[in-house]
DNA sequence: GATGAATGAGATTTCATTCAT
DNA sequence: TATGAATGAAATCTCATTCAT
């Protein structure tokens, strides 16, 4: 949306602050949430004055629809690039699960930040929209599977991701909790639950 | 809705401002969240003077946390009181499904307001402490299935509610986001697969 | 000003619950001053509704006004009543000093509430004109004692009379404060310094 | 009256927003108490916007004590700087009486502030300190003075500076109560009456 | 008369946003 | 372009006063 110039000078690459902003923004809001940060202070972090934030950033809403836009693409690549829907179902399973235990494991700040419920009254429809976008291409798999008999037919796809979904969300906010300590047999031990969740026999 | 005592005179009965504060926070909590709604508010829904409020809560804090134990523990006895744990597995698992449901469908604002994120940095030791008092006892059922070979083994109890807890709750967070319609036919749908998960073959 | 019927039951005597609420209201204003105490306190003190309280005197500032008007009435008469203008001089100031001395020691939240200065703005024309009563037979003495050669007639006789209260007030002032500690010796000391202050040679 | 940095801008001097708040402050404090003024009042005293205010200082409560110190101190000062302990005792004295006089003609809204009593519940521990520490050399010298026989030696040092602290507060008070409108040949008599108290024979 | 729960105007404080430099 | 001091609308909270019982 904000222009790109490429830099003629050899300053810090433009956008340095631009990513600076969000990534401080990133890690207070999954901190302390949206409603608990004071502009100002995610200023500090990212080490530019408050009013930086506002040449880049129409308003503090905006700049929480465009950080929640940014991480939400990421976390929809991350889940979908280069994945190939002619795997063995299981391995596309166990990769799929993979892919977003490594997301909540290494971005856990975004990974926090997207489960946020605080920052629900400020998205925009266009952030609402981005959140189909990235289950689409799940569910276009999920319903592949469900044709070819891998996963149960008896419950729509939709339901079906949001079971899963939710089983993992869950997962690793009890441990967020401190209510659990996951071992990777855990996970690995959830994966194959909700694995059988899906299928059919 | 709450019973009123029986009362010779058309006085309200003892207690129904504190009432009405509370549920008129739920109201509210539940469609904006706790940061997103003001005293005054609370009091003009619940038809009190903004002061009354800090008659009955030394704060909106203590508001937030008094609302949250009542309703934790109106969920918790939902869901716990009268169980025989003695039941058929199966029969006991649709039986808590069934609560949990018509929790979610007859109290949409406290099973909203419990799911809530943005309360978190509001809740107090004791607030919290509630929270494992509640699971505790499904907890010990959920051992006591493992130990009879019922639910499967080869998973923590801890995870495994993890599991079915989040698959329930994001079942209606979807529905709530317009992403599907729920029909009974597939809660009972998400209710066997997730019973599918827990069990052992 | 409030009427006070002569009581036909054998209740506690009327004017019981005035008094109550003034010994509260004095006790909790010496402490906290006049803009540190709500009214309902003062009712909780004083063993009484907060209502009462308004049946009693219109308002917080007329409270104070009475109560200040009370109680400076009872420091005057306490410094006047039944003194003998034709007293040995040095033995009148004894007299007067040890009347001062007694009421700070009996009477200190009196005291402290009469030495307030943040019930200034509560006080109406009627309890300042008071303020000068009380001070009128003094003067009165101290002039004749100025024309009888007694005391220095080189001041005028408010100026020092100002002089002699404010040193007697400053020295309980001191003591509260706990920058000493007041022995008799050292209010002897003191009442001979102001005498010798005042006399002419 | 403060000192403008020369400065080549227009702009007005570093920190005076921060003086502009402690002089209305001040002012506004002197003329109807710390409880006796809302903090927008303040800000538009100084012509400054409300959160302007709390910028400078954490709050009302931090405000006062600032403004306490900075006046006190500046009281003190005034009173000990330059001050040669090996004048003429009485050249002394009147030196010291002139310098409080100065003070409290030439800043009578701190004379006034730093009198008033309703900041007390303020004042932290700090603050106390600092009384204490303006009126240490001031005590020295009174001791020393006594050990050369020129104060009476039968009172405590700091029972004659209360008496003489206190009288000379009053003196004041008196005045701006409209009891009394002090001429130089008032102050001076005063002045000498107090030095009488405090001398020897 | 007595009560004390209820009130709402007003106090203190916060923070998203602006704008002079 | 970048800054951060300044702003004031809005939030939280207090308390003198009222009034139904």
């Amino acid at each position: 949306m904000t222009a790109r110039p490429r830099s003629s000078k050899a300053s810090p690459a433009i956008g340095d602050k631009r990513q600076a902003i969000l990534r401080a923004a990133l890690e207070v809001f999954a901190e302390r949430g949206v409603n608990g940060v004071a502009v100002p202070e995610i200023a500090a972090r990212a080490g530019v004055g408050t009013g930086t934030i506002y040449r880049y950033f129409d308003s503090k809403d905006v700049l929480v629809n465009e950080l929640y836009r940014a991480e939400k693409q990421a976390l929809g690549e991350r889940l979908n690039r280069g994945i190939d829907p002619d795997m063995e179902p299981y391995a596309l399973f166990v990769e799929f699960w993979q892919r977003l235990t490594a997301f909540a494991r290494e971005q856990p700040h975004a990974y926090r930040f997207l489960e946020l419920q605080d920052h629900l009254p400020y998205l925009d429809p266009a952030s609402r929209a981005l959140e189909r976008q990235v289950l689409t291409p799940i569910y276009l798999r999920v319903r592949a599977l469900q044709k070819r008999g891998v996963y149960r037919s008896d419950i729509r796809a939709e339901v079906l991701m949001a079971l899963v979904w939710g089983a993992f969300v869950n997962l690793f906010k009890t441990e967020r909790q401190g209510l659990v300590l996951l071992g990777a047999e855990d996970i690995a031990a959830a994966r194959d639950a909700c694995w059988r969740m899906c299928t059919a026999s």
